[in-house]
DNA sequence: AACAGATACCTGCTCGAACAAGTAACTACC
DNA sequence: GGTAGTTACTTGTTCGAGCAGGTATCTGTT
């Protein structure tokens, strides 16, 4: 573990401190960005500590719920689904395979490609996962109203949208 | 890269498509959990891109800007102030001193421990560090008034904190 | 039909993050 | 003062993420 977390296990590591004055020199430089970082930071410990009990490791079950979901995809259009990366992807399903939640088929037109598909064993993680995922969004979104939640929502979601602008139009300050 | 990105090296990868009809199952079964997934994603892409050019990796110059505030620390000390993993910091802290921005000098007080100073070297990155954040908080914060940057920010915080407290006090779902 | 270019995938590398173990060195208590 | 427990750090492993190649295979054009 991180620190003095004392659950080991439970709560994801090193939470439960900071929140107050993290890191006063990166905060002072850009509060929200840094907002940001630590919101990612906890978000991501949370997801993860759900997703290791169900036996997947983060960023698997998001190509386990496309295929849920759309059926045997192959690889390209998982990383278009997920805007991954080829070389992440042909490990993840590498590992997801040798786990057992997957499997492999030649495509029947392109034999440059193959075809990934859910086996039956990880039809029984759906459910798992789904939880996981309310459950998280039930953590961050705790005593927040309705419309709190769609207020926060689009908070998220224009800075989002900022930050895709920027990339589609570098006229911005991202370049040199 | 990732897909159709043109401008390599530039974009980061993948911006500028989703943010439409991104992952339809995961973002039903959690919207506020999943912007805060592509926000952080993005953010992330983003600068990843800003220190690239500077020559640190994502992680290290957190590192390098406690350094330069509070000067010689303690890896732990590091930890502590980054809320990160003493392994972590091990190999970071090795890595940033293989780049010569850092030096290590044996505690005059516990032989444990080694006291991580940055270099003059270093020092050359700083103004271009800061500079990177700032230009990250106004590519996030772009069309923002400045009541809906401390709106944003305290949404943000108020996200963060449901999730400290849920760390804190795991009488919530997280437990199985 | 032949070629150039685009695709789909793979492999090698580096890096942070997280977990597990292990080794010194320090501290507290008996 | 000697031992039990803590602390600071290291190493090994797995994993996602990103970059840089490399190899088949397909496709559009001539």
């Amino acid at each position: 573990m991180t620190q003095s977390t004392p659950a080991v296990g439970k709560a994801p590591a090193g939470a439960g401190r900071e929140a107050s004055v993290p890191v006063p020199a990166a905060a002072s430089g850009g509060p929200i960005s840094h907002a940001i970082f630590r919101l990612a930071r906890l978000h991501r410990m949370f997801a993860g500590q759900l997703l290791r009990r169900i036996g997947l490791h983060p960023g698997q079950e998001l190509v386990m719920m496309q295929l849920w979901e759309l059926g045997p995809q192959r690889q390209i259009d998982l990383v278009r689904l997920l805007d991954s990366d080829a070389a992440t992807m042909t490990r993840t399903v590498q590992r997801l395979e040798q786990a057992g939640f997957v499997r492999r088929r030649p495509s029947p037109t392109d034999k440059r490609a193959s075809l990934i598909e859910p086996t039956a064993a990880s039809h029984a993680l759906r459910r798992e996962v789904e939880q996981s995922w309310s459950q998280l969004e039930d953590l961050v979104t705790a005593g927040l109203s309705t419309g709190e939640r769609t207020e926060a929502l689009s908070t998220l979601e224009r800075l989002e949208q900022n930050l895709v602008q920027a990339a589609v139009d570098p006229t911005r300050a991202t370049e040199s």
